[in-house]
DNA sequence: TTATGTGCAAAGAGTTTGCCAGCTA
DNA sequence: TAGCTGGCAAACTCTTTGCACATAA
């Protein structure tokens, strides 16, 4: 997990000479200590939290400059709204739990070679890709669905 | 009312008790005949080419109804609008052909068995996935981009 | 006939943008 | 200081919905 004091995102941010405003650095600051997959609202939400000087406008801007500038990773889960994430090294595919909407992060080293390998023998050279899974706890299963 | 290609889908409908309307039978139509994957303003525009005496609320109102009743599937390709295709018996996953927003559908056993597996070892009951290869064709990789 | 479907336009949700003041480098 | 940045509200895109009229069964 990533210490307080100047996020991640910040450093990336002078690295790559983007203005470092007091609105930046503190969504940069929300996304870096998210260790789930905020949409644009909940960031607007954090962020107001620590400073009430932010407006959504400002969010959707900074999320969009962060994505361009390689720093955040854009997900669509489905549900009509973007979700952001810090870009991480490891490549990983997303579980969706849809009874609580949480999401779990996986990475399975067999399906990531099938992904090419089906994109080449059509013809293709893989891009990008996406693979969720939308699933519900096993024990609930059994559950008589009394939610 | 063109009783000459009664598509599937016109079938289903009476199958499932819905009334049939004039309106309903051409976007059946225009679903059954789509070998692509169309958004709501495709099926908008083929329908009312048609038959004018249709609305874009209608054909809202129908694909939802068609995907209610399982007649449809309703695909997200990441381009913020929802696409539509008939239901089939098999089981499909996608890939997107980036260079020209033509969609593959290609079935990969192993895929398949690896993503209830990685469900399963997360301790989940895998529900529904989704599986998006973005590509562009080989040949173009080496392609200088004369695009 | 009667429940249901349709067209139209307005409403909604999520997101983008024009304009001008404010702030960073 | 110069130019990028942010706030606000209007605009945009995709989708849904209220209402009065039309229609399938």
């Amino acid at each position: 997990m990533n210490a307080a004091s100047p996020s991640r995102i910040e450093h990336l941010c002078s690295e790559r000479g983007l203005k470092l405003t007091d609105q930046r650095r503190t969504i940069a600051q929300v996304l870096s200590d998210a260790d789930d997959h905020p949409d644009v609202d909940q960031v607007y939400r954090r962020a107001t939290h620590l400073d009430p000087r932010i407006s959504i406008a400002t969010v959707y801007r900074t999320v969009r400059l962060f994505e361009e500038s390689g720093i955040l990773d854009k997900h669509d889960f489905g549900d009509g709204r973007a979700r952001y994430e810090e870009v991480q090294d490891d490549h990983h595919d997303h579980l969706i739990d849809v009874k609580t909407g949480s999401v779990i992060e996986f990475f399975n080293e067999e399906i990531e070679a099938l992904k090419s390998k089906i994109a080449r023998d059509l013809g293709y050279e893989l891009i990008d890709h996406r693979l969720e899974l939308f699933a519900v706890p096993i024990e609930s299963v059994d559950d008589d669905g009394a939610d």
